[in-house]
DNA sequence: GTCTATATTCCGATAGAC
DNA sequence: GTCTATCGGAATATAGAC
């Protein structure tokens, strides 16, 4: 009655995301996840009927974790400085694993994903940028960042800087990535 | 005795760029090459026996693009600022064919591929990373550019913004990537 | 240099037993 | 919820004729 692993779900939602992360979307197969969890290839497809499906639950999953990690940085005492270190601190995880943001990786192939999909990765886009002008707006105000230009702008900027830094460290190593986040820092401090 | 298309080849290097640029690299395969140019599966593979043989050429002949471009670009008259357009336009081009660059395609799959192909890679991106910083500390040393911090970083800065910048309009549209480049020169404006 | 034909492997997916 | 077994299709790749 009790299922043998009442996690599988989540352990393959959690291996998907990590395959997608190191090796791209269309790099890895079911055969994948079922060898690395030790259960059979339909026993993917039970819990995600299609490869669409399991990439529609890991974008799910990820902006649920990203409103996690607004709601615990919206706490008073915390800086926007802090707060933005805290996002940075997302891709540096990423980075030290050789991985790179799930965005970017799945952004290769976009073109090829279905509208479905397409709309869930614009919503998680929308969401991440939307927070971390947020934060720039509120580090303005408070005199904690200063930057010309509109905070959009700065966002873009900021965004694009991480997401391609874990990417080129892949390529020329981690060093690169630590120089764009000191650049980073650098712009924006009052 | 002649062959029927002496530029064959050439094509198949062309349409792989595109595809990858448009799809990613795991997302095509020969077939769709052989379809799109009317010829047969055989016939790709005698140009390029294996699909690594291929991304390797299309790699060999975006760094000979930008090379020639560099070249071009070497003459007198022309000022850091305008080099450093030339450089962003290559970018604006990509973008408004819905693609991305090469780099920022392949990087996805990067862990997948073998290791000739990743030196490829890597051979790229530190001449294309070579070719802007010499730009922007040329820009400096005649008071065309003004940014603090070191060359190399701000190089790092810079074609972060545009990869990632073409990456992100593909989701959530050109504006964003043309507010990315204003931001740009912004930064560097003496 | 391109073709036909085929080999092999893998992939995503499903039916039906337990 | 997981299994065995299997299907249809697509992918990479090669042999050999023209």
């Amino acid at each position: 009655m009790a299922p043998r692993n009442a996690d599988t779900k989540e352990d393959i939602l959690r291996l998907g995301t990590e395959l997608i992360q190191l090796y791209g979307y269309n790099a890895f197969s079911y055969a994948d996840i079922a060898k690395n969890l030790h259960i059979r290839n339909a026993a993917v497809h039970y819990h995600y009927p299609g490869k669409e499906d399991l990439l529609a639950g890991i974008i799910d999953n990820y902006m649920e974790k990203y409103r996690q990690l607004e709601a615990s940085l919206n706490q008073p005492g915390i800086t926007a400085q802090q707060k933005l270190e805290a996002y940075m601190a997302r891709y540096t995880e990423i980075v030290e694993q050789n991985k790179i943001c799930i965005i970017g990786s799945v952004c290769s192939d976009y073109n090829t994903l279905p509208a479905s999909v397409k709309e869930r990765i614009h919503d998680l886009v929308t969401m991440v940028l939307d927070m971390v002008e947020k934060v720039l707006l509120e580090g303005k105000r408070l005199k904690q960042f200063h930057f010309s230009g509109n905070a959009r702008t700065q966002t873009l900027l900021i965004m694009t800087n991480l997401a391609a830094g874990a990417q080129l460290s892949r390529i020329t190593g981690k060093g690169d990535y630590l120089a764009i986040c000191k650049g980073i820092l650098q712009q924006v401090k009052a």
